[in-house]
DNA sequence: ATGATTTGACCGTG
DNA sequence: CACGGTCAAATCAT
């Protein structure tokens, strides 16, 4: 895939980090085995952190991504021209020039991150509204992360979900729990095991709520998903609508799972996930490595 | 009481 | 003007 060759000073970043991650996921294991020593969350953030930087300096073009797709890419934001209302309504841009994928599973499954349901339309000729949500955290962390959600098949029934933006605000809470979570299993568990794993305890889950699926878990999305069981995804086409992409971009957004990092262990799609890095294992961000 | 969802209106684009 | 994305008041859920 992508990435011919990373610069140098990348390399040797990367380097460094994966040196740091090692230590830190050292003292993780020390900690786990000397119960009360230590917050084992806090080191899971501290791979967290590892993780991110490392696939944010491994990641690369956009389409590294076999399956992507441009989204009728008309403008790259200045369609958004002129006349900007002023006062609330009207002042929102219709055309995204931000990054969008799209996904279709068979089954609404949580992807991590809270979300908050703002619209519904009757599209044209489509038998099934969409539906709109932005993140929950748009206005305390000014996360401009959206979605759309659209059944396009019956049965059995078909999800097509697009994501618009990629996710800025933290959902840490969510992101340490699915990491002590993955911690769990790592040994020996599959990527996709762990992956859905993680998946699961990603959002904050009113008890006794569905419990049982890893996926069951909706703090925020829940009608839409309650009586769907998670399975899998099937396909994943990632678009570039804009050329302003900034690799920068990649932290804690969906994407990078499965269109940067999550490709190198699974060519097919992955739900996205911002908190991938204690999801996807060593083995994996050695493989990173051994790309560079 | 607070936060999420529903739903019709509003608005920009084509 | 139709369509689709967003807003926001009303409503619902917790």
């Amino acid at each position: 895939m992508e990435s011919p060759n990373l610069s140098g000073y990348r390399r040797k970043a990367v380097e460094e980090l994966l040196q740091g991650r090692k230590s830190a996921k050292e003292l993780k294991d020390l900690l786990r085995q000397t119960p009360g020593t230590g917050d084992l969350v806090l080191v899971e953030k501290i791979l967290s952190s590892f993780a991110n930087s490392i696939a944010m300096l491994s990641s690369n073009q956009p389409d590294e991504v076999s399956q992507n797709l441009r989204i009728k890419s008309e403008d790259s934001g200045d369609s958004i021209k002129s006349s900007r209302r002023k006062d609330g309504r009207g002042c929102y841009k219709r055309r995204r020039c931000v990054d969008s994928w799209v996904k279709e599973i068979t089954s609404l499954i949580d992807d991590g991150h809270s979300w908050r349901k703002y619209g519904q339309k009757d599209i044209l000729k489509a038998k099934h509204p969409r539906s709109y949500y932005r993140c929950t955290h748009k206005f305390d962390q000014s996360c401009p992360a959206t979605k759309q959600v659209q059944q396009i098949e019956d049965n059995p029934p078909k999800y097509r979900i697009v994501y618009y933006g990629h996710h800025t605000c933290m959902n840490l809470l969510n992101a340490s729990q699915l990491l002590l979570d993955s911690a769990s299993t790592h040994t020996d568990s599959s990527f996709l095991l762990n992956f859905e794993t993680g998946t699961a305890t990603a959002a904050a889950t009113p008890a006794g709520v569905k419990t049982q699926s890893p996926f069951s878990s909706f703090s925020s999305v829940k009608q839409e998903y309650k009586d769907n069981i998670p399975t899998e995804l099937i396909t994943d086409q990632h678009h570039q609508s804009s050329s302003t992409t900034t690799k920068s971009d990649y932290l804690l957004s969906p994407e990078i799972t499965s269109g940067g990092i999550m490709m190198l262990s699974s060519p097919e799609s992955e739900p996205p996930l911002d908190v991938f890095s204690g999801v996807i294992d060593s083995f994996l961000f050695d493989d990173v490595f051994a790309s560079l």
